[in-house]
Parts: structure tokens; sequence; C-alpha cells
DNA sequence: TAGTGAATCTATCACTGATAGGGTCGGAGG
DNA sequence: CCTCCGACCCTATCAGTGATAGATTCACTA
């Protein structure tokens, strides 16, 4: 019962759940496969290829379930929800983001982006807005999680930071924050909103 | 001639210019500034710290030089400048979006976010709107730099690639590409294509 | 049975962020 | 003048990191 790579991965992603990023060195994922680290280079090539996998991993089951839209469907409810559930997948790991960000050409990455071209150029968008508008969600959707996912400030950051000082400097930004969360809103609404800008937008410049 | 914080941290932005953010190590940080790494410790609670105040650093001049719109400015062509000008504080340096992203409360960023914020406001955006419109086009902007500022693949990375099988099997997103650069576009222009999707969402959400 | 190649091992490298604890030196208080 | 104290920097060291060299094991095949 040999190592393999597939399982390697696995066990990397496993990891990363439980431990975060900055948890998956190659001796504990060693470790955790009943293994030295010298041999994790015998299945995968270096570190930022693991990451490149674990982010294709991360990704795959969003790519598995994902399809075309239905004729009835117009492409901006459509790429909605792929925007959606491409949010979902990154956050379903600790550092979900940071990961895919940091993966080099992540194959998964990619079928999404043909995917959601092809979609919108079927339903008539041209070529060329067709892709700026998958480019501006796709990145605009890392981009938001990738914050989203950020480590809250630790002790050291937060020495000498006030609240009251912080809000009479930010006076406007602090009110936005606040007044947002007050009815019950949630950040998936703070992102559902988020995006329906971005998807505004993209409907707008057709 | 005793070190100074801001000192560390000027040097700290000239290794960063000279080597990316992977170059930034207290060892080679202290070297510069001819002293030896513990030094630092003094200056700087840790290299968290280090990274925020380097991500302070390269929006500071961004802040100095952003003025409120002018009266017969509408806020979306202002917002779009805004946008425009954080990428540029961005990509004036190697890895600037994963600095900025990086950092744990980076006050330079709340400060743009803040002077956004009252901006739209004034603008007559409503209060949440406006929340909804700064934070998508933030997060959109650092997320797009932080692909664009992505390092290339490496060779290991580009073992078994293959650009005719790729193409083949993403036939439109590669149509897309090579379409939009055809006609002398630029990066450049790439960005301004796709900030102005969520702008036009964003002056279409008001 | 000899050999081959996959898969793993031990040992080690250069490097990282960080801490402990000891010096040095200038300026303020007696 | 002298002492003391805190700012500032040092040496020494720690635990941990990705990675490579080179030896070893072991199943299968010619």
């Amino acid at each position: 019962m040999t190592l393999d790579r597939e399982q390697v991965v696995a066990e990397a992603v496993a990891l990363l759940d439980a431990d975060g990023l900055d948890g998956v060195t190659t001796r504990r994922l060693a470790t955790r496969l009943g293994v030295q680290s010298p041999s994790l280079y015998w299945h995968v090539p270096n570190k930022a290829a693991l990451v490149t996998a674990i982010a294709d991993a991360i990704l795959a089951d969003l790519v598995r379930e994902l399809s075309p839209p239905t004729p009835d469907e117009a492409w901006p409810d459509w790429l909605t929800g792929l925007a959606r559930g491409l949010r979902r997948a990154l956050l379903a790991h600790p550092d979900g983001a940071r990961v895919v960000s940091a993966a080099q050409l992540s194959a998964s990455m990619n079928a999404v982006s043909e995917l959601a071209m092809s979609a919108l150029v079927a339903a008539g968008v041209p070529l060329r807005q067709a892709r700026v508008i998958t480019l501006a969600t796709e990145r605009f959707t890392v981009g938001y999680v990738l914050e989203e996912q950020a480590p809250r400030p630790d002790e050291t950051a937060l020495r000498g930071w006030d609240l009251a000082e912080f809000t009479a400097a930010h006076p406007t930004l602090i009110a936005g924050i606040t007044d947002y969360f007050q009815d019950g809103r949630t950040p998936d609404d703070l992102f559902d909103d988020c995006l329906h800008v971005v998807i505004a937008g993209a409907a707008a410049t057709t």
C-alpha cells in the first residue's frame, strides 16, 4: 500500500482544514502520512506545486457541480450563482482564498473561467466583454474572500488601538459598518450586495 | 545616530523593491541597516507589524495626494480615479498587493475607505450603498492587482503543460485573451475595463 | 537469479522568526 | 563628579522551514 500523490494532496487538505495554510509544512504532512518529509518530494516536485494541487482540490467540487445556464436562465443570474459558489468553495477551507491566489496555473480555476466565458458568449455577450466580465467577477470574488478570511489582528497589532479614537478619525466608515449590520444583515448579505454591484455593472456594460 | 523605526520601515521598503516580499527577512534587513537582526525587535514588535508598516508606507503617498471630488466631479468618475490610484500604488512595489492584503489594520487603507465613503455620502449616495460600493471597489482592486503581480509559473509548474492542449480544453478563454490584446490594448486597459464594470454597477445600483 | 526502477530512508544544508540575557553609552538626578 | 537608568544593540541560541544528496529497501521483470 505505497503512498500516492492523491493521498498526499488529500491529507494536505485535511491538514489545511485543521491548521490553516501556515500549518501545512512538509514535515507535519509527512508525519500524518506516516512517512519522512523527503519522501513527499517523490510525489510532488516542491511546495508550490503542492499548494497548487490543494487549490485544485478545493475547487474540484465546484467544477464538478457546475453546469451551464439553463435556457431560461439569464446570464447575470447564472454568473451570480457561479460567484456565490466560488466564494462558498473558498470559505469551505481556512485560507482557501490565499491558497487559490497562491496557486500557479490552477486547472480548476481555468475550468471555471472557460465555463463562465463560454456561457456568456453563448448567451450573446461579445467575446471581449465576456472576458472583461469574468475577469472582474473572479478577481473581485477572490479578493473579497481573501480579506474575509484574513486573520483577526493579533494582540500586539491592537496595542494602542482605541475604538473611540478610530471612530473619530473614520466616522463615515464606522457608521457605514454598524448601519449595515443593524437590521440583521449577515456577512453573506454583504457579499451578495457587493457582488450585485459587479453583476449589475456587467449587465449594464453589455 | 541611532536607528529609528522610520528608517527600519524605509529600508524594508527598499528591500521589498529589490527582492520582493519573500526577500524581506529580518536578517537581510538588519544587514542593510548595519545592525544585527535582534536589534530590529526593539523598534518593531514582530514581523507582521513590519509588514503592516510597509503596507502603510506603500499607501502613504496615495493617501497624501488624495483629495475629495471637486464640486463638478461626478462620484463614479472620482471613484474610478481612486481605484486607479490604488492600483498604481500597489503596482509601484513588487508584491505590493500581497503586502497590503497581509497587513493587519493598515491605517492608510482605512483612511482611503473613510475618504471614499464620505465622498460618496456627500454626493448623495445612501450610507449603506456607499459602504457596499467602496468595499466592492477596494476588494476588486486589491484582488485584481494581487493576481496581476502573481509570479509567473516556474519551470516545474509548467512541466507537462502544453499550449495546444490547453487551448483545446479552454478555447473561449484563449480566444478572449488573444482577442483582447489584439488591437494594441494594454494591461492597463484591461484593468480599466474591468473597473468600469464595477463602477457602472455602482452607479446603476444607486 | 540478477537487475531495474519505484519509493522511502538518514543526514544534512542554509535559512527563517524569535527570545534570553548581557553589554554599552549618554544624559538626568543627587 | 558620580551614579544610575533606560535606550539601544550585541552574542548565543532555539525550534522550525523547504530542500537535496545519497544510501537503502523491495517488488517485479527479463
